[in-house]
RNA sequence: GCAGGGAUGGGUGAGUGGUUAAUACCACCAGACUGUAAAUCUGGCGCCCGGAAGGGCUACGUAGGUUCGAAUCCUACUCCCUGCACCA
């Protein structure tokens, strides 16, 4: 049953989203008590879901609930054409194969947070497999260049001599031309992604369809807290880590990161969010138990209460108390190729090579049972059980057969 | 096709014949401190041998060349960018 009342419909809209386009026509649409199809896609060469993309994933729950169709479309075709001209990194050209595989990885992570059975999933090859030539000169057709100049991205490249590729006006062509396929009555993204949905918009108008509204959504910052959450940029928290590292990497981020993550990732209400905010300017509770808070919230939505509980434990073990964590990776030494210190801290892969492990065992930074290691330590000395730590992350913990013998 | 500019370590980007494994910044790693894998400060940040001192190897688009010695000079090639020309 759908459900259009007022109060429900103004938090949705009200809550967490940057921009509407157009606000009064979507509310129009909303309280006409049609279900409305929700338009999300998603590119398959980068498959993994973080933080940053559950922010509209929340949102487009949210319209799922009140009763709207969810249409998810799988990118799979622009990901088998990748980036041809190979200046992209984050667009390579993917196997049919490889589209399956990263599409089966993201679906999985997406019905963590959508309702599986209420949404419909597109393959933009049904559609686009069979475009020829001529289809795609008409699609050309109904754009000008300067109204793809109007982009910000691509006017400043424009005017400061910098390279663009016939091919990137095409992309938003094609997300364009499914929106019409689909039928799309909202499309979702996020502000970077504004100019393609409004094609989007023009396109089905000159086809003859009523425009898609555009829920913009804020990008959410990486753990950085400085460039937008992404994995190419090494700063994303991914839904499907260990519960371990989720809640570490919710400890690193930015004290000034504290309030957006809560406002955009969890549930939070507005007067506890106004607490927060007050508690972190006044300095009445600590910046470091509201993140561990944070923390336990995260993991506990991408797993559960148990998890959250261990994996708070831990951090607080290993990084608060510096002390040993239990389940620790064991490592079997081998005589023939563990001659030294440094191979077994190669071969065990704690570090990347002997002149790795030379620098940190030269910079105390390599511990035998918490007791500074040295580089002339004979592996033949090691006991089974010995733990042998770097930093706060990297453990082992040995197994000497050898020497037990 | 013509003319000009460019290609450097994960990224940005210095460096025009030797003390350059290559400035700086970012990212990353470790240490100290702490309130956390925050912030700050310090150190590190190609590979191999060595306890160290030191040594060796590989690296500045590709292939050659000049030189005692080249990221740096020369030749050819590849790729990229900009402008012009061409343009159904």
């Amino acid at each position: 049953m759908l459900n259009i009342d007022k109060n429900c419909i103004n938090h949705i809209l009200g809550n967490g989203v940057t921009e509407i386009i157009i606000e009064k026509e979507l509310r129009e649409r909303m309280h006409s008590g049609k279900p409305l199809r929700l338009k999300m896609g998603f590119d398959p060469s980068a498959p993994d879901i973080h933080l940053g993309h559950t922010v509209g994933l929340k949102k487009l729950k949210e319209f799922q609930d009140i009763g709207h169709q969810v249409v998810l479309i799988v990118g799979d075709w622009t990901a088998r054409i990748g980036d041809p001209s190979g200046k992209s990194k984050t667009r390579p050209v993917l196997t049919e194969s490889q589209v399956n595989a990263n599409a089966l990885t993201y679906l999985d992570q997406f019905f963590k947070i959508i309702d599986k059975d209420k949404t419909e999933v597109r393959w933009q090859s049904e559609w686009f497999k069979n475009f020829n030539l001529a289809d795609l000169i008409l699609l050309t057709s109904k754009f000008t260049v300067a109204q793809f100049l109007a982009r910000e991205d691509f006017a400043k490249r424009f005017n400061e001599n910098q390279p663009i590729a016939i091919t990137e006006f095409i992309y938003p062509l094609m997300q364009a031309y499914d929106s019409v396929i689909v039928k799309s009555d909202i499309e979702f993204g996020g502000t970077d992604q504004k100019f393609n949905l409004l094609v989007g918009r023009d396109l089905q108008q000159y086809m003859g369809q009523t425009p898609q509204q555009c829920l913009l959504m804020p990008l959410l910052p990486g753990t950085d807290g400085t460039q937008k959450m992404s994995k190419s940029l090494n700063n994303h928290i991914g839904i499907s880590e260990d519960p371990n590292d989720i809640f570490g990497k919710t400890m690193s981020i930015p004290d000034s990161l504290i309030s957006t993550y809560y406002s955009h990732l969890t549930q939070i209400n507005a007067e506890d969010l106004d607490s927060i905010n007050n508690s972190l300017d006044k300095n009445t509770t600590h910046p470091m138990e509201l993140k561990k808070q944070l923390a336990h919230n995260l993991v506990t939505q991408f797993y559960d209460l148990k998890s959250a509980d261990s994996a708070q434990k831990y951090f607080e073990l290993t990084v608060q108390s510096k002390e040993t964590p239990e389940n620790i990776d064991i490592y079997t030494i081998n005589p023939d190729i563990d001659r030294k210190i440094t191979d077994i801290l190669v071969n065990s892969k704690l570090t990347n090579s002997v002149s790795e492990s030379r620098r940190l065992i030269n910079q105390n930074a390599v511990k035998l049972n918490g007791v500074n290691l040295s580089l002339s330590s004979n592996p033949k000395d090691l006991q089974t059980d010995d733990i042998i730590s770097i930093g706060k992350r990297r453990w082992i913990k040995i197994d000497n057969k050898q020497k037990n013998q």
